[in-house]
Formats: C-alpha cells, structure tokens, sequence
DNA sequence: ACCTGAACACCGTTCAAGT
DNA sequence: ACCTGAACACCGTTCAAGT
C-alpha cells in the first residue's frame, strides 16, 4: 500500500482552505492518538487533546469510537503493525524466537510507556494476534508439548511488555532530565543500595553494582535466554505433559 | 512487636467522644489510603476519597504526605511487609525460592490492583527490601555467579509484579460480576480464539484450550519454575560469568 | 504547626440541541 | 448521520487565610 504522490507546492501558491478536513473518522483519530502517545506519552493520550489535535470537541469523537479504551486499542494495535513478521528460517528455534522478542519490545520502547496498557490486557487485534501466531509458529519448532508452548507463549508476552514498560518509566517519571541528571539518579540509587546497613542487608549490598549493570535490551536478552533455556529443562523435568 | 492489651468493654459503657481524632498523622492516612485500595481498587484510591475516610479535606492531607506517590510507597511497603519472611532452610533452593515468590505473589493479588503501581518503579521501602534481601540470600545456595542472581531476582521481581497485575485485571474490569458472569466471558475468549481464520492463525487456533488452561497461580508457578531450571542451563552455557 | 475552603487546570462521558 | 456546547461528576495540587 502506497500514499498516491502529490504535486510539490511552490511558494507563492497560495494554500487550499482547511475547511474540506471535516471528515474525521477513526483512522484519523487513531492517528491523532498515536501522535500524541509518541509526543507526550500515554497520560499525554486524553480525549479532549485527541479532539483538540482534530480541530474539535472531545465529545465529537463519540461518534466515532466507543470509548477511550477502544481508542487505545486501536492505537496498540497499529503499534503491534510495526513489528516485522520474520520468515520461519531452518537455524536454531531459540535464537529466531530472541530475535523476534527483541524487535517486538523495540517497537513497544519506541513508543513511550504504552507498554502499560497492554499489560492491562489480552490484545485481541489483528496484528497483536499475528505476532502470537508468529511467536507460537517458531516455538513450535522446539518440539515441545502443546502446553508447555502455550503457557511459555503468555508468559513470555507478559515478560516483553513488563520490562518495555519498565524502560519507559525513567523518561515518563522525569520527563526532560538531561544524561547527565539520569546519571546522577542513578549513582544516587546505587550510593543508596552500597549504604544500606549491613546487618540487616548483607546481601543487597554487594548486590548494588550488578543489579544496575547493562541497559535494558542487555537485561532483556539474558531473562528471555533464561526463559527459553528453562523450557528443555522444564519438559524433561515433567515427562508426564 | 504487639498492640497494648485493650480493656474489653461492656455494651452499656458510653461511647468516648470521637473529638480527639484530630491527629491524622501519616500512618493514620497510609491506613485509610489501604483501606480505600482492598476496597474498591488502585482508581478508587485517590487524596480526596482519602480525606473523606478521615473526615478532613484533601488539601489537609499534604501536611504530613508530600504527594500521592509518596502516599502510594507507603502503602506498598506495608503491604510488602506482610510477606513472611521464611527461614533458609537446607532443602533444595529453587522449591525454597517458589515458596518463597508464591507467597509474595498472594500477598500482592490480595490488595487489589497494587501491583500496577509497583510495576511504576523500584520498591526501596525498608519492607520492600527485606522481601528482595531474602531473595538473593536464598538463590545465593545456588552459588550461580554473582551477576546471574542479581538478573535473575531483577527479572522475577518484574514477573511476580506482572503476574499479580493480570490476574487482578479481571476483577478491576468487571468490578461485580458474577462467577457465571466471568465463566461467561471466558467461554467467549476461548470462542474467539477457536473461531479465528485457519488461514491466516494456523497455530493459534489449536492453542485457544491450553492458553486459557489453569489458574493464575498454576501458570505462575509454571513460568517460575522454567525460569530458574534455565539458570542452571544458562551459567553452564556461559562459563564466562 | 496544622488545618481549611476555594480555586486552578485538568479528566471521561452524556445529552439535548443543532445541521 | 454527524457534530457541538454545556454540563456532570470527578481528578492532584496550590495557596492564602485561618487557628
């Protein structure tokens, strides 16, 4: 699918009224909401600045969307469009299926902290339901019983979403702190977990440096390796599934 | 630590005036703000519902809360301090440590929806520590290196939380519905998901039973389990560490 | 030092009235 | 059929004024 091409515009051609932008029906709203999702973040997403990015009153977008959770599923849903569906290659099931995870909580971080929504719920959009499928159809060259697939499939989507949404909240809670401010935050975290007594911590304390090692795609990759490694373990663990 | 004995008191003994509750101090409002969260959920906690229980306006409470995220910390940490705190026994440390999340896990599903505003941020209450102290003191019989442990506690702290959000969900979404209500629904999702074009959700579709299989705290115990099996196999697939 | 009412700048959603 | 202004019942937080 291909925007038809428009004729360039030079200068002094004077504008095309606004006035035929009447029309407004859900895609655009559902852009709107989108834009402003990446431009403010999801409590940013309010149906009056939706309605005010639209030239209209929130209660014009009633007539087009049943409410502000459908919009927001919509929205989600377009997002999970962006996730690309990779061809099923003969390699190695556990390293096409990190890859994949890995795309998919790349698009969910892009889009500031939506993440949160989707924990919220089961998406039930068609793309949403692409990438399970795609997630199922790799696992299932694992070979693993039918439940095991099914239940590490859910897991590991709460997974990806839980640790997008994690990686949203440093830009959501201090929303224009530069580098350096984040750099102070978190020597300030890590100062805190190197001072806590002793006595009563002892393990937390030694713990401080590794706990906030590596950034968020690192730590991904090393929960999803553990995960996915876990699973053989686990089916020869129950022989009886 | 116990509360003073109270002298029991006999159906015809006055009342004492209730003028004296002009204290409201910040344990009194951490109390109510709980009170309000078992009751109607994480939404219906907010600083003017909080003033009402304690029958002073909202802009009193900022007198002894800075704002209501801060508010929000407290509760948690209390509610984190409900957590029992086991002993270290000598039995295998992977049953020890599901005993241990599982009882973490019932703790947070039992307040409702908390669990989503834990997923906002790192719990650093002197409760919330106590909880992940004894985490890492117990995965340390695993004598995994030291990196893996801090990962791995990082990981199942975001897990449990995710978990404990999605099996609340259902209760927040349809505040009062019936048992027969919610089996309703499900048979529904399990429709959906059975009737999803062969085509085009091949895999899906023969996953629409075992995805919806089991109770939360099966399938929690499910991806529990998988993930610590897999950090044996993934220290033992990364000598490096 | 603590408490208060009123105000500010917001929410999602409904509804009668317009075209 | 679609759009609108006004209203309803809420938010978190601030602030000047009271005790």
């Amino acid at each position: 699918v291909t925007t038809a091409p428009r004729a360039p515009r030079w200068s002094g051609e004077p504008r095309r009224t606004a006035a035929p932008r009447r029309q407004l029906g859900f895609e655009q709203i559902v852009g709107a909401a989108l834009r402003i999702l990446d431009a403010d973040g999801l409590d940013g997403v309010s149906m009056r600045r939706v309605a005010q990015e639209l030239d209209t009153g929130a209660a014009s977008l009633y007539a087009h969307v049943t409410n502000k959770d459908d919009l927001l599923e919509a929205v989600f849903d377009r997002i999970a469009a962006e996730v690309p569906i990779p061809e099923i290659g003969p390699g190695n099931w556990r390293d096409q299926l990190i890859e994949y995870y890995v795309s998919l909580r790349n698009v969910l971080v892009s889009h500031r902290d939506i993440a949160r929504f989707s924990l919220a719920r089961i998406p039930t959009g068609p793309a949403a339901l692409a990438v399970t499928e795609r997630c199922i159809g790799i696992m299932n060259l694992s070979k693993l019983p039918t439940k095991v697939i099914a239940w590490a499939c859910d897991a590991l989507f709460l997974y990806v979403t839980a640790n997008a949404y994690e990686e949203s909240i440093y830009e959501s809670r201090f929303p224009n702190a530069t580098p350096e401010q984040m750099a102070e935050y978190f020597k300030n975290l890590l100062g805190f977990f190197a001072d806590l007594p002793t006595d009563r911590f002892p393990n937390l304390r030694g713990m401080s440096g590794p706990m906030l090692e590596g950034d968020g795609e690192q730590r991904f990759r090393f929960g999803l390796e553990v995960f996915l490694r876990g699973l053989e373990a686990y089916a020869a663990a129950h022989p009886e599934l």
